[in-house]
DNA sequence: GTCTATAATTGGATAGAC
DNA sequence: GTCTATCCAATTATAGAC
């Protein structure tokens, strides 16, 4: 099993997006710098910044793979091109790297939710997140594993989060179909076996990519393969498989 | 890379499950206990078998929850109420304890789906192979996080039975049903995104079990939601939500 | 078959020089 | 901020008595 070896060739990559502007005035140990030009204090920030998320996208990738105990230090250092010692300069230990892995995770997988409201016409709504998220499974496949791993392992870092924020939004969210229901726009169906139903099948596509290229012998990275992959599920969802 | 030598071990010890009855006569050690008899060694060997069992039994809750590398062997006995030593007597080391989980795994994946056939009405067949799949979602939800954890991780040991058994066998399910839609009983949609999408859907309950609860406030045990989710998914795949 | 004791290894985490 | 060199705890696995 060489497993190991070939995974910390893995490529780094990953993306990174927040930048933080300035506060070179309050800092201490930036005044003795003072000669240097802003851009350039700037630069290093974002230098470290981008280290940061190196790991992160790293940890990010081994972590959905392997899980917390599967992933070692060493591997996720190797894959973000930094020593052991240095990642842990960055993150005091390997649970405090978990955690912020986990943190970035929950707002991608929350955002797409939020779009709903009752003025929208419920089969665009629903159709259009149906490609929404599968786009989020071709995309961020890993991102979509690790949750899933989390949620199999009783999500004991989640839990308060998907007791608060996940749960308030998706009643709210019910509250949508269920006015869709009431304005008979939408089939009488339990709101929450919906969502449960709309998850399971565009998650699918990540969390069991494996088995999708095993058994159709593609990825949702083949463009063709995708759009039938929207396609079916939203006629499934929205017209059923029973000729009408 | 310590991968190597466990798995070299668990190789050679691979294949032992035919039990041997009775050759008393030729066995050494049996003939001093020649006066035993035959219903007393069958008892000793169901407590044998038992107890491997046991053990396997502890294996998957524990496997099923935390992943091969976040159990530990002292874990697994403890749950099953053995010494530790005494399990690595049963299985040499924790892969191959851990393999023989999946082996019994794969069985009860695919038996489900073996009952579709073409002279059966659509609409039953697929409404009772949800009812079913639902069920052992119900009973049997450490199983299905089990093989959710191994597809998870890229099924490294379960890709060729991937690529064999459970191929072929989808690949004769979606001619049925492919048939079906030929004969007009059925909606065109792809027989591979139908298969998915019924396997996510169900699967989901046991694997997002934790989410399910946290949100509906409900678990499968519960009669009267698992009915709900019976009744909904059968609607959403074989009505749609769209109202006709 | 079952146990105790222990060898052997991994991997997380710290100390301290630079 | 980054490195090398350790320390130390946890776990797998083995040896050998009973």
């Amino acid at each position: 099993m060489p497993k190991t070896k070939s995974l910390a060739a893995a490529a780094v990559k990953q993306s990174k997006q927040q930048e933080h502007a300035e506060e070179k005035e309050t800092s201490g140990p930036a005044r003795k710098r003072a000669v240097r030009s802003a851009s350039s204090v700037n630069r290093r920030m974002r230098q470290i910044e981008d280290k940061r998320s190196a790991i992160l996208g790293a940890a990010l990738g081994l972590f959905s793979r392997f899980g917390l105990h599967g992933t070692s230090i060493d591997q996720v250092a190797a894959r973000a091109d930094v020593s052991k010692s240095n990642l842990l300069y960055y993150f005091a230990n390997k649970e405090e790297l978990y955690v912020n892995v986990l943190r970035d995770l929950l707002a991608l997988w929350l955002e797409p939710l939020r779009g709903f409201s009752a003025e929208q016409d419920p089969a665009e709504a629903i159709g259009g997140y149906i490609r929404r998220k599968l786009v989020i499974s071709r995309d961020r496949p890993d991102a979509s594993r690790l949750f899933c791993l989390e949620m199999i392992q009783g999500a004991p870092l989640l839990r308060d989060e998907l007791d608060r924020e996940l749960r308030t939004l998706v009643e709210k969210k019910s509250e949508v179909i269920r006015a869709w229901i009431d304005a008979g726009k939408l089939a009488p169906v339990d709101p929450h076996h919906l969502i449960f139903a709309l998850w399971a099948m565009t998650q699918h596509y990540a969390d069991f990519g494996v088995q999708v290229q095993a058994l159709s012998g593609h990825t949702l990275e083949d463009e063709a393969f995708f759009e039938r992959a929207v396609e079916n599920v939203q006629r499934i969802v929205l017209q059923g498989i029973v000729p009408r």
